[in-house]
DNA sequence: TTAGCATATTATAAAGTAATAATATGTCAA
DNA sequence: TTGACATATTATTACTTTATAATATGCTAA
């Protein structure tokens, strides 16, 4: 799995409100699942690549509870996928676009 | 006010996690006012340019009052500005970065 | 096989959001 | 100044999310 993305540029083209229409209620689930503090650091800290539960409890400073809780939802969401590996499972970002997208997101509004 | 975004590049820069701890209460903010089918169609709508609140009830197929309330919120959070004209309220995105935010959204997810 | 660690599930209470209806306010034109 | 239209506010109910604690399951090493 990839994990860092470097330096790079993304083509943007023009806005179609009707193509918007069609994916609307799947955009919005999506940046839904990414709309709380705890879940967009989660993100954040796997475009760096996979980490157990453990390392994320503690890089993310949530509850073991909680953390299960939003991994299982966002496992659902499409946002994270898991890999088990002896003891620990592994949570990764995904899908590259979702790496992107934090990308830009930080790119634009995290100065 | 600038409306529609012809095709451009993003340039987007090596993702920091310590970047992203500073901001994401705030970016969460902003995420979660997306992050509703409607309210995303209104800021999709809005970044044709600037709209009436009863030209967003036709464009967006919602109550006046649900739109209203949306409207208010999407201010509080920063989404929209407003500017009333006669009897009438323009309502217009209130910052570029976010017509580039949704640009680079719907390339990114809306086939 | 069991002890101990890693992770997931369940339950519950508090807080926030969504949808809807009813009412209020602001503005213009007559 | 009143009527009509545009928009905002308030109230209410249902629903969803969040936070927390307690408990359960899965896996490995001894």
């Amino acid at each position: 799995m990839s994990s860092t993305k470097e330096a790079t540029k993304i083509q943007v083209t023009k806005i179609s409100v009707s193509k918007m229409e069609k994916s609307c209620q799947e955009v919005s689930d999506l940046l839904r699942a990414l709309s709380h503090p705890q879940r967009l650091m989660i993100m954040g800290h796997l475009t760096q690549g996979p980490k157990t539960v453990s390392e994320l409890v503690e890089l993310c400073e949530v509850s073991q509870s909680q953390l299960s809780q939003f991994l299982g939802r966002m496992k659902a969401e499409g946002l994270v996928k898991s890999e088990r590996q002896g003891k620990y499972q592994y949570y990764a970002v995904a899908d590259e676009r979702l790496i992107q997208l934090i990308a830009v997101i930080q790119n634009i509004f995290c100065r």
